[in-house]
Formats: C-alpha cells, sequence, structure tokens
DNA sequence: CTCTAACGGCACGGCACGTGCCGTTGACAA
DNA sequence: TTGTCAACGGCACGTGCCGTGCCGTTAGAG
C-alpha cells in the first residue's frame, strides 16, 4: 500500500496544523513561532518549511481548513429569512472565540503579506459572497427584490458593518447589531410599485 | 530658553517619524525595522525606544500624526450632500498612496497589537465616527431623516463597505462604488410619510 | 564654569529565522 | 530477502533584529 505513506503525511500535516492552533490560541499570533510549533509537535522544521513558505500560510491553512465549506446557506424561498439566518451564522461563527481571534488575526496577517489575502479571498471570503451575491439574484428574477436593485452593493452592506466591528472598532459582535444593519437594508431592498 | 532642547527633541521626533514612513512605503510594514529606522535616520535606537515603546507604537503615530485633524466635515444644511463629500474624500486618502497601503498595514497591525488597536480607535476611527453620527443627528433633528432612522448603523453602512473592499476584498476604491453604497442607504434614510 | 539630561556609538545576550548535514525509518521494487 | 529512496527527527550553523546595557560627548541650565 502506497496509502501508508500518504495517511501518514496527511496525519503529520493535521497534527502540524492542530499545534499551529493551540498555540496561536495560548500565545497570540504575533508571538507564534515555526520554531515552538515543530517543537511542540514533535517535528523537525523541514517537515514544516517543506508543506508550507511562510508562518502565515501555515496559519491560514490552520485557521481555514477546518472551517472549508464556509457558512451554511439555506435557501427556503424567503428571501429575507435566509439573509438572517445566515448573518447571524456569520456572527456566532466570528464573533466568538475559538474563531474570532484567528480569524481577526488572519486578516491582520492579510495586510502584511499579498499571498495570505489572496488566498483568503480565494478560499473563503470570495466563495461566501458569490453565494449571497446568487441568493440574491434568484430573489431578484423571483420578484421579491426590486429590479434595480444593487446585488453587489447589498452584500458588501451586509458584510462590511460586521467586519467593521470586528476588525476596526472591535466592540461584540452581536445579533441585536446585526438585526438593525439588516432592518436598514431591507428598507431600501423591498420592490416599489 | 529651554525651548531649545524642546524643539531639537521635537525635531528628533519628527524626522524619525518621517524616516519610518519612507521606509515602510519602500520595504512594507513586515519588513520594517526599528534598527533600520535609527540607522538611517542617523539616530541611536535608545532615542527611538525613549518615545515609542514598540514598532507598531511607532508606525501609528507616524502614520496618524500627518493626518490628526482627520477628514474634514462640512455642513451645508444638506445632509445628502456632506455624506457624498465626506466619503469622496475618505476614499481619496486612503484609496491610494501614499496613505492607503500604511493605512492598511497599520489596521493589520492593530489585529495583533490590542494597544495600537486602542490608540486607532480613539486617535482617528472614533472621532471620525462621531462626527458622522452628529452630523446625521442634525439631519434628523432637522426632519430630513426619518426620526425612527438607526444612526449608528447608517454611519457602520457608510464605512463598513469601504473597510471591507480596503481590507478584504482589496479592490480598488472607487468613487463609482461608494456612490452606489450611498444610493442604497439613502433609499433607507428618506423620511416616510 | 559646573552640572545634567539627552544623545550617538558600540557591544552584548537572546531569539527565531531559514538552511544545511547526518543518521534513521519504512514502504516498495528487484 | 535485500537494496533503494524519499521523508523524517535531531542538530548545528550563520544571519538579522530585538531590547538593554555602558561610555564618552554635547549643549543648554543653573
Amino acid at each position: 500500500m502506497s496509502d501508508d505513506r500518504l495517511t501518514r503525511a496527511a496525519d503529520r500535516t493535521q497534527a502540524i496544523m492542530r499545534t499551529t492552533l493551540e498555540l496561536a490560541q495560548e500565545v497570540g499570533y504575533a508571538k507564534l513561532s515555526i520554531e515552538a510549533v515543530a517543537a511542540r509537535t514533535g517535528v523537525g522544521k523541514h517537515t514544516i518549511y517543506r508543506r508550507w513558505p511562510s508562518k502565515g500560510a501555515l496559519f491560514l491553512d490552520a485557521v481555514l481548513t477546518p472551517n472549508e465549506p464556509g457558512l451554511h446557506y439555506a435557501d427556503t424561498g424567503d428571501i429575507v429569512a435566509d439573509l438572517r439566518q445566515q448573518i447571524h451564522a456569520a456572527v456566532d461563527l466570528l464573533g466568538q472565540p475559538p474563531l474570532g481571534p484567528l480569524y481577526r488575526a488572519l486578516v491582520g496577517e492579510a495586510q502584511h503579506n499579498p499571498m495570505v489575502a489572496a488566498a483568503l479571498n480565494e478560499r473563503f471570503i470570495r466563495p461566501q459572497a458569490d453565494r449571497t451575491v446568487a441568493r440574491l439574484r434568484r430573489a431578484q428574477e423571483q420578484g421579491q427584490l426590486s429590479s434595480e436593485f444593487d446585488l453587489d452593493v447589498a452584500m458588501a452592506i451586509l458584510s462590511g458593518p460586521l467586519y467593521f466591528r470586528l476588525l476596526i472598532t472591535q466592540e461584540p459582535l452581536t445579533h441585536e447589531y446585526v438585526e438593525r444593519v439588516l432592518k436598514v437594508l431591507l428598507a431600501g431592498m423591498t420592490p416599489r410599485p
């Protein structure tokens, strides 16, 4: 079996990513070192550098891999209910530990490291945004939204204030807050006669 | 004159901050080192550490000090015109070099360093947000906005999508984009009978 | 004419980086 | 069964920057 080789390698990869998340939660991303990850995992530094080119790339993989499928996105036929469900799920996921602080650090690293920024976009941001816009488009085609309504901007208004709180003002993300955002968005969203 | 002492010290402070911005633009914030700033400024490292406790604090000061007054905020009596003027000024300031990339790096650092996050909030984010909400409140009192309209959320909808583009999707900040955001916001903003 | 604080220059120990080398392990092919 | 080979853990190395001492100098303050 050649599977054993691959399985052993995959196991090590998983173990390294687990240790990375552990250490990041204990000391913070800024003080995280590949040296420490290697030591705690019981692995040579080469084994890490063979898989990831930088601390940022390792951290990105460690944070995103367990959340790869992204947020669940229902289509119940009711666009308001679906948007509400989705934005509350985002608050639950990003607004609290464990993922919240890790995700904040990941976005922070993306500001310094273009490779991390690109990968974060492709693996998490864009798929999520695309699903939101697609759902909005279906609603628009069914006449639940005004036909001139700007779907891309609507998506940005759903996400932007959430990220603004998470990254800029650093106030807690609450369900009450996103509900207020949703309310204002809906005021400009419903079809006009 | 004791002024000479203070003047010399202030001159050195200015020179260090100038060099910091220079080097940050040349090599990026990630590769910026206090050692290099000291060397290029022709200054001992102590002289820097005496003024700032960390690279992050130095960078914050270097970026914000020249932009301390914040964005100009007119009150022409027309709330729509004022919001439009203000958000376009934000695009001009943050959407392009030199400040754009520096500001992105600053927000990134704030995700790893609570002191930087707090100072960024107090010196730039909150004053700006407060001015926006205050302007909205005046408009509301004058009946230009519905009395139940959520002013804090309106501010977040003005800022959030802008930061979302700047930090997350990293698409260029354009006047056309913020104009679309404004249009959607206004749809939920006007008074209802 | 001292006194003193801030200074530039230099050296230091410490840490993490990224990269070599070496001996070992274990799956696979001959 | 034996030989091959890639991945591995362990170790050491040179490098860069950290933050902090010390030392001699400089230029106002008293």
